[in-house]
DNA sequence: TAAAACTATAGACTTAGTCCAAGGTCAAGC
DNA sequence: GCTTGACCTTGGACTAAGTCTATAGTTTTA
């Protein structure tokens, strides 16, 4: 079976050594041995871990999220729900995240409209709005 | 002129007293003086600048753009366009968080697509996805 | 044999606060 | 005068997800 460094690993994936060593001490990916030399050495699985983690990422997970994930994989008998429950709340976390960055958005658009020419800043519409009473 | 202690602040504006700690720790929010007993006092200026510093705030503007604007505000007779730049800037930030947040929610909600029926963890077309090649 | 390129660990740094602990101050009630 | 409660102070730890640095050890290459 493949054995790799961090390095091998990290750029098989395109991740950092830190951040390999980062996701060990957060309890999400371990190395499936250490040499003798106490240097860390990933097999097969740790890639596709590792792989698995960076599209979790990829669709913003908190590590807390891909930890559950990680857990229920351990339950292949289960019932696959959690897991879906864990999608829609996240799903619903990013649409919340959105109506935020609109509702800033459509703020900042109307602050900018109040200040379409060059004044000073004495008379500076957008300074003026945020200082309103 | 009305001198306040740190909690009445506060409570005016809406924000801890750990919060104006914070900002003072910052530079961006002086009280007008220590009493003897080293008590903070604000007046009407800290208090009209911590109001400046809580829109800012909710419009999602880090401490260093609000910092930006207070020193701005300093030259009244400058021309404004580094206020109107400053604003455009976060505004094209804004509007790639937005864009980022809409991508995951895609992905989200074709991943979540997946898995309609329940099933087992060992079935589940969600996790299968996260795991593929 | 020496330099380059790895490896390891520990700890600081980032944002915008929040929370806690230990100790000082002040006003009210007894 | 004393206690109680509600303030105040400072300093430091904690959050998320890494990134960066320093120091030291190991391995490979020239």
């Amino acid at each position: 079976m493949a054995q790799y460094l961090i390095h091998e690993l990290a750029k098989k994936v395109g991740v950092s050594t830190d951040t390999i060593r980062f996701y060990e001490k957060k309890h999400l990916l371990n190395p499936s041995f250490r040499a003798e030399n106490n240097y860390r050495y990933y097999n097969d699985d740790a890639l596709k871990r590792l792989i698995f983690i960076k599209r979790c990422r990829a669709l913003d997970m908190n590590l807390k999220e891909i930890e559950t994930l990680i857990e229920l994989e351990k339950q292949p008998e289960q019932n696959c729900c959690a897991v879906n429950e864990l999608i829609d709340e996240h799903l619903r976390h990013v649409e919340d995240k959105i109506a935020e960055f609109q509702h800033f958005q459509l703020q900042l658009q109307q602050l900018r409209q109040a200040c379409t020419t060059q004044t000073t800043i004495d008379d500076c519409q957008i300074l003026k709005q945020l200082e309103a009473k």
